[in-house]
DNA sequence: TCTGGGGTCCTAGGACCC
DNA sequence: TCTGGGGTCCTAGGACCC
């Protein structure tokens, strides 16, 4: 009953092994990487979070620590995260087909073709091979729920010498003891909200979670509630997702590198924010049948006591061509901006995908649809060959992400803060041979 | 001065219908 | 005019994830 039908496979600090990946050095230093614009704390080497570092730490307030300490900060590159995530995904893909992947740096395997006694030795085989192909540090966890396969993966992590990064919970006495070891936030499904109200009722930990009557579990926590507890007791209620279904929203915003006030300078971000949103749309080849733009000033400030603003449109049939999504975007952004106002971020929400071979076209409208489908068919490989900025809309500004600039006031306001970049050394050629010059 | 971005699912309550 | 039950759909808000 207790075989392990799930392995967990979960990149350590993800973001900072990214790094580490192309300059070693960097071993055994305490590394932090930033959030978009350089904001706060995304991801932490083992001994930056022994320097106290905590996730989700606003820079400015670890500014002096990480001086002090000496820590390597980045600012975050998800071109490169995305390249190295697609290369341990293969990797995985070498040792069985049955995989989903979780996030940008988990996967869960399938493992019901193994005989028990050989899911240890499987762990380890993979950990091995990660490591050697890609150079990315990984844990693994095995047990029957993938709930429970998480509970593993985390203490799999903290294991050190020969056992380290690989942990089977394989029956009633292992799983008991991982549950014993596991705070009650700590547990997969179980966020802020459900652990202050659990610890209130003296449930501190997975174990005592795993405990507690179902009907009381349903009637507080819901379903999804009732499906953590039954998984920790060993009941599988969650299977891999082979596929990842397409999404239901797409939503592409940022906040300013500065405050920004023109109006101008608002539509460059958002029509840039609305090439990126189509493209990511057409990438799932779906079509979107309404659409939100977002303007917001900032939500720290105590004066600006209005910093949400938004508008809908439901669209006369849906698209996927970005010519249309910036005009409509533009429209609506032009609706909801005031002057006299400095504006921090900007966003576009397209809802209600549908599959683009599902749209109904009219005579009329057929013969333009199947134009603008080939113009974008033509944008998304050129963009994909020669980079995202290769083709844009004079809307968006002249300049790119990436661009130096030769002082700080020439950069337009409205892009991204990135003081600690690295190069993208696996996507960008010409900054390959730079490195290497 | 400086506080990320992008998603999913579930539930309760209201509107509406037969 | 008064009465009841049951169903669907939509939306907003809350909770969760990485």
């Amino acid at each position: 009953m207790n075989t392990s039908r799930f392995a967990l496979v979960d990149c350590n600090s993800f973001y900072v092994s990214c790094h580490r990946v192309f300059q070693p050095e960097l071993n055994g230093r305490p590394v932090v990487v930033l959030s978009n614009n350089d904001g706060c704390v995304i991801a932490r080497s083992d001994e930056a979070k022994a320097l106290g570092i905590k996730m989700g730490t606003p820079y400015f307030q670890m500014k002096e620590v990480a001086g002090q300490e000496q820590v390597k900060v980045f600012s975050s590159n998800y071109e490169l995260y995305g390249d190295m995530s697609r290369r341990v995904v293969s990797t995985l893909a070498q040792f069985t087909p049955h995989l989903e992947i979780y996030s940008i740096d988990e996967c869960f395997l399938d493992l019901s073709h193994l005989a028990p006694e050989e899911v240890k030795a499987y762990g380890k085989k993979v950990r091995e091979t990660v490591r050697q192909w890609t150079g990315i540090p990984v844990s693994v966890g095995a047990a029957c729920t993938k709930t429970l396969a998480k509970v593993a993966n985390r203490l799999a992590k903290k294991q050190t010498g020969k056992e380290a990064g690989v942990l089977v919970l394989a029956n009633q006495q292992e799983v008991e003891q991982a549950l014993r070891q596991t705070e009650i936030g700590d547990v997969w499904g179980i966020g802020r909200q459900h652990a202050k109200r659990l610890r209130q009722m003296e449930v501190h930990t997975a174990w005592g979670l795993r405990n507690l009557p179902e009907g009381w579990v349903r009637k507080n926590m819901a379903v999804t509630g009732l499906r953590t507890l039954l998984e920790l007791r060993g009941e599988p209620c969650q299977d891999l997702e082979l596929a990842s279904p397409a999404r239901k929203n797409i939503c592409t915003s940022r906040s300013f590198g500065r405050p920004v006030a023109e109006l101008g300078h608002v539509k460059e971000a958002l029509s840039t924010h609305t090439v990126r949103c189509a493209t990511k749309l057409r990438g799932q080849g779906s079509c979107a049948s309404s659409l939100t733009v977002f303007l917001m000033t900032n939500r720290f400030a105590v004066t600006e006591h209005d910093y949400y603003s938004s508008r809908t449109i439901q669209l006369a049939r849906p698209t996927s061509s970005e010519l249309e999504l910036l005009r409509h975007a533009n429209a609506l952004l032009e609706d909801i901006f005031r002057a006299g106002r400095r504006y921090v971020k900007v966003g576009i929400m397209l809802h209600e995908l549908i599959p683009a071979s599902e749209v109904q076209l009219d005579l009329f409208t057929a013969r333009n649809e199947e134009k603008q489908g080939k113009l974008m068919a033509t944008l998304d490989s050129l963009r994909q060959r020669f980079g995202h900025h290769a083709l844009k809309y004079g809307v968006q500004g002249a300049r790119n992400e990436g661009d130096t600039f030769e002082n700080e006031a020439e950069k337009p306001p409205w892009m991204l803060k990135r003081e600690f970049a690295s190069p993208c050394y696996t996507t960008n050629i010409r900054e390959v041979l730079v490195v290497k010059t």
